[in-house]
RNA sequence: GGCUAGGUGGCAGAGUGGUUAUGCAGCGGACUGCAACUCCGUGUACGCCGGUUCGAUUCCGACCCUAGCCUCCA
């Protein structure tokens, strides 16, 4: 069956069809550079880079570009607090954040557009809005009016009575309309700012993706993706601009992944409920905290507990311990991923299935005759690769750290070269003495006919 | 208040108008000097109340509960 894809705007799965056929263009909300990144904003960089991994098994052209925004109010208020300079800032945390992404096995994007490179698209932009009649200038700002784009709110599914509704809207004196955004606005002396046809100043936050998209991806991308909750107003608004910018079709699908909740509440910074990504790679390995982020389906909220982690921990450890088991044999080299298992994946990325098949595949390799294995170990790993786990090799897998301070790998094989002779006299009670003594420091012995294995738990 | 998702076994988490999800944990057994790995077997499920149906966890309706969005947010 082909890839279909839950697409936020029509509300239902859809078969995935390119614009241009086997070109596919993809674009994801990156992070805001003024901290570091939680495990809920480290969500959707993974389940997009697992659609990526799929999209480049199917399809020859496939452009996939992630922002960084690295200009905004935020960022200028963590520069002052921290007596930062505005872009040392945002290069550290940028840098930070691709270093998580890698640990979490992401592939880089294609294309990694910056905010504060765009200026120049950005203001063409708001000229064309301008010059159609959607956009006007009021004392200093730039702001589009919502009310002159017949489908506003139609992504998010939300009238605009529905939303002047909310208390919340802050009717600014300029506005016309309550619900109109901002697309320029002025910049104090002290603040950060460009010179723009309506002065000193800097872009509203919708419009870089606008501006990034339309420059390196076309008018018309096929999927947009991010976090549920840019779908309003971020996402209305980036539609917006593009739509009465470029007077076209500007996201064939848009694609929305659920929150990581801890305790059954949304992670957020507000709530002080946030795991670092940083933090949590202190004591897991990446691929872990990328096996615990794929195994709920992305569009559902996923609860994230050091049960979970301890659970996907053993899970991989399962599924490198039948690898383990076939070190010796060579993959079939012909040999692709699972076919069941793509049809989880072509499922709207139904990666909690997928990972079920997976667990199917590696049951099939263990039973294999010697002659099936080549193809079986080539399928898993293939099918690994899709979901950007299994690709370590196993020993290095098992004999990694796991938190803390630990015993050193000279010291457990002096002692399992100890216990070998232990046995071989027959004096049991040193052998398990030994074998005790290394599970204390989290070290599990594996006796086989080829030798003893061991893996740290 | 408006709008949108959900409520599945100890935990995580799919799916389905009737037949095993899967994984982790547990229990029993095989294997092992002892273990571990692996293999075999195994228990506990679909929020509540109605309705449709031969049959509902699945469809429909009401109710309860949870979470999210409503111009900071992945």
């Amino acid at each position: 069956m082909a890839l279909q894809l839950y697409n936020t705007f029509s509300g239902q799965k859809e078969p995935f069809q390119p614009l241009v056929e086997d070109r596919v263009r993809m674009y994801v909300c990156g992070p805001t550079v003024y901290n570091r990144v939680h495990i809920g904003n480290a969500r959707p960089a993974v389940v997009f880079d697992t659609l990526y991994r799929l999209l480049k098994a199917q399809f020859s052209d496939v452009v996939y570009a992630r922002n960084i925004t690295d200009i905004d109010d935020k960022i200028m208020k963590a520069a002052r607090d921290q007596g930062e300079e505005i872009g040392a800032l945002s290069a550290r945390f940028s840098q930070a954040y691709f270093e998580d992404m890698a640990a979490l096995n992401n592939l880089e994007p294609d294309i990694i557009p910056y905010a504060t490179q765009h200026l120049p698209e950005m203001i063409e932009m708001i000229e064309a809005l301008l010059e159609k009649g959607h956009a006007y200038a009021a004392d200093g700002h730039v702001l589009f009016a919502v009310e002159s784009m017949p489908d506003y709110g139609k992504l998010s599914k939300r009238s605009l009575d529905d939303m002047l509704a909310g208390a919340r809207v802050e009717v600014a004196p300029y506005k016309k309309y309550a619900g109109d955004f901002v697309l320029w606005k002025p910049s104090k002396d002290d603040e950060p700012g460009w010179d723009s046809p309506w002065g000193r100043g800097r872009p509203g936050w919708h419009l870089e993706c606008s501006a990034m998209i339309k420059k390196h991806l076309g008018d018309t991308i096929d999927i947009h993706g991010g976090g549920r909750d840019l779908t309003f107003p971020h996402h209305e608004n980036e539609r917006a601009q593009s739509c009465c910018a470029n007077g076209a079709d500007f996201v064939r699908y848009w694609m929305h992944n659920g929150y990581v909740n801890i305790e059954g509440e949304k992670m957020s910074k507000s709530l002080g409920n946030f795991r670092m990504v940083n933090d949590l790679l202190q004591q897991y390995p990446g691929e872990v905290l990328r096996f615990a982020l794929l195994s709920a389906h992305y569009r559902s909220e996923l609860n994230f507990s050091a049960d979970l982690l301890d659970q996907a921990w053993r899970s991989l450890d399962t599924l490198y311990g039948f690898l383990r088991d076939v070190e010796q044999i060579a993959v079939d080299g012909d040999a692709s991923a699972d076919t069941v298992f793509l049809a989880a994946l072509d499922d709207d990325l139904n990666t909690p299935v997928a990972i079920g098949e997976l667990h199917r595949i590696a049951r099939e390799l263990n039973k294999a005759e010697e002659a099936g294995k080549p193809r079986l170990k080539a399928a898993l790993l293939a099918s690994g690769q899709l979901l950007g786990i299994l690709q370590q090799d196993p020993e290095t897998w098992f004999k990694q750290a796991r938190g803390g301070e630990s015993i050193s790998e000279k010291e457990i094989e002096q002692l399992i070269v100890e216990r070998q002779q232990s046995k071989k006299d027959k004096n049991y009670a040193r052998a398990d003495e030994i074998r005790e003594e290394l599970k204390a420091q989290g070290v599990v012995l594996e006796d086989s006919r080829e030798g003893t294995k061991w893996r740290r738990e």
